[in-house]
DNA sequence: ATCTACTCTGTAGGTCATACAGAGTTACGG
DNA sequence: CCGTAACTCTGTATGACCTACAGAGTAGAT
């Protein structure tokens, strides 16, 4: 009956809790949270199956027992580093979204391997559920219809993804990588952008390099996406608000 | 002085042209090709140091002498992969960026293997900046700042990568990987979502599953984050249209 | 007591990125 | 015209990694 897969089943415990043969001396949150330490400590380069084992203190075959493979491994761990959602309260939808896509962007800012993850798979773990289902209850006085629900959670929480990953990649000159720091960016396009070719770039350069303008602040782009955002939601409701419901 | 680091000065074409020694037989543009050519047909896994030296005809530690290391070749893949952005004619900007995000969002689709990669550095590669370009060539006539158009450059592509990873992560059942079809989706949802611990989610669920509803398309979807944030950006130009200037 | 399902483990195979050193090749200085 | 230096290409080797496989031990079922 269950369609489900077993990676999904193993992350909502439905392990099918064998009667013979020696208990297991693991259980899959124990694997899943070493091998998120250790990519809090060394990045996702330093999480193998051999370093799970050994922090575990099994043999690196054993998680085979647990985990179909590595994949199915980092998929469980995307789910299983995610915070709770913040708390609603009594705050109006607006208010609240503003805060969830920030606290969405900030754990992922906080746990940057996240970024290098297939991340943005339709939610199916409890974590991502929680979250979606607290931008459910936010706007569940509005006139939205379901559809458009779903719509609006998947769309912030895209923005969140795609802010922290534009963060990250200016913030963190971890050793090896090709990363540019922004200090540098302007003045390496400058370097490399011809005028003739790019003419609109470079008139921009020009009259002020991204970055280096004084006024600046990363938390400004951020803010300034999200109200983007936030002010569509906001026309949509007051289109919807004075229609019958609409949308399933 | 070049403060650039050598991948960009290579996929800018800025190499060193040696005096001695054999002519090298290969450059950059035709490795990228081939390895983007072996992503195409294979996927990334396909790509390694040994597949794109056979496809070029030489050994694999050739490669080693236009390119620094494998992520370096990833690296410039993501630029070279790009088509080049539409026309802007003689639309009006609103209709330009949907054009511009679509597109954005198409050849994500067509090049899926573009998701898995690291895509959303800063742009810094011919082809990236030439979409940026076309942004800000559409804005000039706004009243929008510089900075406020960059922004709206980040917002509109981070946005055509979501949207393209989500439909790409329903579409492609790629053999090994754990990706659920949306039509399983909402049945799976309902299986392991209990009402006691998701009840906006769970009412959801059972007034309708995502997917299932009659009206509904991807190109909706996506046309409904895209309207939200093109309205977001047109209040804004409202906004300043009353002051003068404003930007940095 | 025996069976049997299940857990854990060692070994081994295959793939991959890449360090290294050597051989061949061209241009330049004399 | 020759030697030398710089540069390109390649074979070999190393170490890391994932995981298939088969065996050994263990504890409940019969």
């Amino acid at each position: 009956m269950s369609q489900i897969p077993p990676v999904m089943a193993r992350m909502w415990g439905r392990e099918p809790a064998p009667r013979r043969g020696p208990r297991p001396r693991l259980d899959l949150g124990t694997i899943t949270a070493a091998a998120i330490a250790i990519a809090d400590a060394e990045g996702l380069a330093g999480v193998s199956m051999s370093s799970v084992a050994v922090r575990v203190g099994v043999a690196p075959m054993t998680l085979y027992r647990y985990v179909g493979s590595k994949e199915e491994l980092l998929t469980v761990m995307c789910d299983g580093a995610l915070p709770a959602p913040p708390e609603l309260g009594d705050l109006a939808w607006r208010a609240y979204l503003a805060a969830w896509t920030r606290a969405n962007r900030d754990f992922l800012l906080g746990r940057p391997w996240l970024l290098s993850l297939p991340y943005l798979t339709p939610p199916m773990g409890p974590r991502r559920l929680s979250w979606l289902e607290r931008v459910l209850d936010a706007l569940a006085g509005t006139s939205l219809g379901t559809g458009e629900k779903f719509n609006v959670a998947t769309t912030l929480s895209g923005y969140a993804l795609t802010s922290a990953t534009t963060i990250a990649g200016m913030l963190e000159p971890e050793p090896g990588d090709p990363v540019v720091h922004p200090s540098d960016y302007g003045a390496m396009l400058v370097e490399v952008v011809e005028p003739h070719a790019y003419p609109a770039l470079s008139a921009a350069l020009r009259s002020g390099l991204p970055g280096e303008a004084d006024g600046w602040t990363e938390d400004g782009d951020f803010r300034f996406g999200l109200d983007l955002l936030l002010d569509g939601v906001e026309a949509l409701i007051a289109r919807r608000g004075s229609q019958p419901g609409g949308g399933r």
